[in-house]
DNA sequence: AATGAATGAGGCTTCATTCAT
DNA sequence: CATGAATGAAGCCTCATTCAT
């Protein structure tokens, strides 16, 4: 769940290649973005250094100016999404009190938007494509993102239920429930293309995952179950 | 969603090499356990043809026997674990009439077990892997699986809706909420080596999780919303 | 001061080439043949593995079935020729009792027909020209060669000075004076194609050498210097 | 045997490089020396363009505005050494009549004393590491240096022959024994770090190496061998 | 004149695949 | 059937050289 703006600079490069020689300016950030691009469509071994070049409209050995490895332009891929996302949505919930449900959906609705940008999503499915083999990256994502974020909206549950304002459920693993379907959501589209008919619907989504988890999580009314 | 029966010849075929003449049948099978393995571990591209001989137990060559390519090898993988899937479980989903509330704990449960098995996620997790490089894969596990399991699913939750068993909730959508947070559960655990204190107390989560959606998918009350 | 019988294996293997696979043999010493050749010829760095495998008659990635790396290439070559040198020549010299001078005419000869042969003197100016580069080299053909051979002449010198054999002199140094022509002689030829009228001649620079020598090692007559 | 005049200007370089622009005359001496250094120390292959600029105190551009290329910073390297050494030692040497005995010793000690500063041995030893890579590097040194001093000792030697001062050698190969156990006493150095105790005690190995050698060339007293 | 970013040919090494045995 | 030596295309990375500034 992080994302990045990514701006566009590729198209531009490419349109200046004409040139024989270029000059400097933010060409890590392009590089960045090719590496993205290429290692989102193809992975992180089968893409090859040269196509991240020639996407980013530079050469082969360029890239070496700005990044040792291979492996380093993903872990500086890694590192430039993450960051961003440290401290951002987290104070909201870390520092609620009361009734945590419409904190709860305005994080909802907060994450479903950062994914709908293009290539919302690419960091992340990056990092689960590739922590296994790159343990480094599954680490800094870990300890930087989900580290923060899940005991964030943990505390936030443990705290509601303690406040009676959700009914006596693990905070631990309502968490899976909370933010899984989103998750589960945006996969079966990235990854099998399947959504529905009226495209990724990531609003309809959150809304319908909403109603129901609204009255999933809400007090039993005398003690029906 | 799968898992793979394919009792594990793996390791005790690396046990026996040693001594005897590893037994002339059952090759193939034992060749894809092997390959599951090391894909798992290192990913398709990265891993080696010689590793996966060798964690089979046998030679290079002999691979090549059963399998035309590497490809194959992570083809015939996924075709493996996907067959046994489609008709087991979707019967009694497809067959269903009544409340469905009660077919749905008995999904859930039932995939929690196929997946609490050693390994028991490895395909899945290999098909998010490599989907977008190797598109066959991604098609193959999305007809034979999820082309399956999912109408099935939002099927049974429409039919619901319509006796009035179940809350007016979007079918097609609500069906992320079911599952999505047994995935992400999973992926938590196999990408980043997060899990409860208790182990990964799978059991639990679907207990919790089924907690909150059977209260969430209940019809309101009287009528307010 | 080494040199190695180096069997011509090298035409025979390009003449059998046109077959497209071939078999195991001698592989390792083949290769380290072609290696020596052009690491010889062209440098160790700037040669290249392709051109190694070409001379041995062997594709490219065959090389690095016997050898891991360039360097062990280097490494192996030198290991080799450093063998048999160590004990062969130098029993003769450290058992030595009485006037040692006959024991030196002798080393010198024998050095003089070890380098005699085609490439004799190989292996020496490799590890001269690589030394710097690569220390590995330096260390292990000065442990094996140079650490055994000048302690065992010094000795002999050493000896012989005690005996009244010769003169008065610095035994240490003086071995310089012993091998140093032979040395220099090899390296003008090799280093410059300097060589006599008819031809390397070294066995007339020996004589010639030994004959100055051996008057100027002779004690003095009565005390006059 | 030569050494470089060229003044230790690279340590100062360094030193003054953060201060000042530094100069802008001597530049090609700055760089002959940075490349000297570095090919001494890594050999010419190995060592990069970027190394000598740095340590040329410039930029890699630089370099290329004095020489054209790589190669020709070695040849002028060589070149550079290579002028002085032609007619200084060398009139001496020719000019000679008389007992040819004091002039070698002359001629040793002199040789000695260009060696003993620091790198005084480099560029020999860099000639004898590239010279079989770079053939112009070989032809260029023997044409200036060796073609001019080898012959004026030989003819020395020839004429103290036939004068009565030596005995009744071979002059051409007998230079070998002259300067032969000098330069076996710098490559045992430089190449080994094998050096007496003392240091190079390169003043001490000249003594007895003389001791030897003149007692060696004198002429027998009566008949007695 | 000087800089150093950029280029791209080329080298070492890996590994899927082949095939002689 | 099985083996594993051998092949060679291909990838990562280096570095001499160029040239816009």
């Amino acid at each position: 769940m992080t994302g990045r703006p990514a701006q566009n600079r590729t198209a531009d490069a490419a349109k200046r290649k004409p040139k024989f020689r270029r000059r400097a300016e933010a060409r890590p950030d392009d590089i960045l973005d090719a590496a993205l691009k290429l290692f989102s469509i193809k992975g992180f071994s089968p893409a090859r250094m040269e196509d991240v070049a020639k996407e980013a409209g530079i050469s082969k050995g360029a890239i070496y100016l700005y990044f040792p490895s291979k492996k380093a332009l993903l872990e500086g891929l890694i590192r430039r999404a993450v960051v961003p996302v440290a401290d951002s949505a987290l104070q909201m919930i870390a520092a609620h009190r009361g009734d945590p449900r419409p904190v709860i959906r305005k994080f909802l609705t907060m994450v479903a938007g950062a994914i709908k940008g293009p290539d919302g999503f690419a960091v992340p499915k990056l990092v689960i494509r590739e922590a296994a083999a790159v343990p480094e990256i599954a680490r800094m994502y870990r300890e930087e993102v989900i580290d923060k974020a899940l005991p964030a909206m943990t505390g936030l549950i443990a705290q509601g239920v303690e406040g009676g304002y959700i009914r006596d459920v693990d905070p631990e693993l309502t968490v899976r429930t909370v933010i899984g379907p989103l998750f589960m959501h945006v996969l079966l589209d990235e990854v099998f293309g399947i959504r529905p008919e009226d495209g990724l619907a990531i609003d309809r989504l959150v809304d319908n995952h909403l109603t129901i988890l609204m009255a999933g999580l809400a007090p039993e009314r005398n003690g029906a179950r």
